[in-house]
DNA sequence: GCCAACGTTGGC
DNA sequence: GCCAACGTTGGC
């Protein structure tokens, strides 16, 4: 079982709109960056572990977690002409874009935020700080314990 | 709202 | 295939 990092901006999709749906599933899609793209289509997988964080807020912060249900299929609002995530490049033949499934899990009881992560000695090194704009990464067994130590959630 | 980082596009 | 122009992300 892997670990994630996924971004969301939560006027656009919050962990609050994640936790409301408890009878279906929610699709993470609109995902159009290729590095981010290779981990939905080839690694991401049914039961892995995602820390769902809220970004360009006054303060970003890793808010809950999520397990994938259902692991990359392709993305259908890139096939969708009405869709903002329209690409006319993609085709239902061969899609350029993929998307997962997410259940919500759990929210932290203390949001760890950026500011935290980056003054952490073993969570510097983060994607999260290092590669800033990359919106799906991947997170360490280490630095998933210790994020979940610090939001004062244990068990997952 | 600004701007740095950085990914993408397109002319050559 | 290089690289300048441009667009987007996201912290501040």
């Amino acid at each position: 079982m892997a670990h994630w990092l996924f971004k969301s901006e939560p006027g656009c999709f919050s962990i609050e709109d994640l936790k409301h749906r408890p009878e279906m599933t929610e699709h993470w899609d609109g995902v159009r960056n290729y590095q981010a793209r290779n981990f939905l289509r080839d690694a991401i997988k049914v039961g892995d572990r995602v820390l769902f964080y809220h970004s360009n807020i006054p303060q970003p912060a890793v808010v809950g977690i999520a397990e994938v249900v259902r692991a990359g299929y392709p993305d259908c609002t890139a096939l969708d002409p009405a869709s903002e995530h329209f690409d006319p490049k993609s085709t239902a033949q061969t899609p350029i874009w993929y998307m997962v499934d997410l259940r919500y899990l759990a929210d932290l009881k203390h949001p760890v935020t950026l500011e935290t992560i980056k003054g952490h000695p073993l969570l510097g090194g983060m994607a999260l700080v290092r590669r800033s704009r990359l919106s799906i990464q991947p997170v360490t067994p280490e630095e998933w314990g210790i994020i979940l130590a610090l939001g004062g959630i244990t068990g997952y």
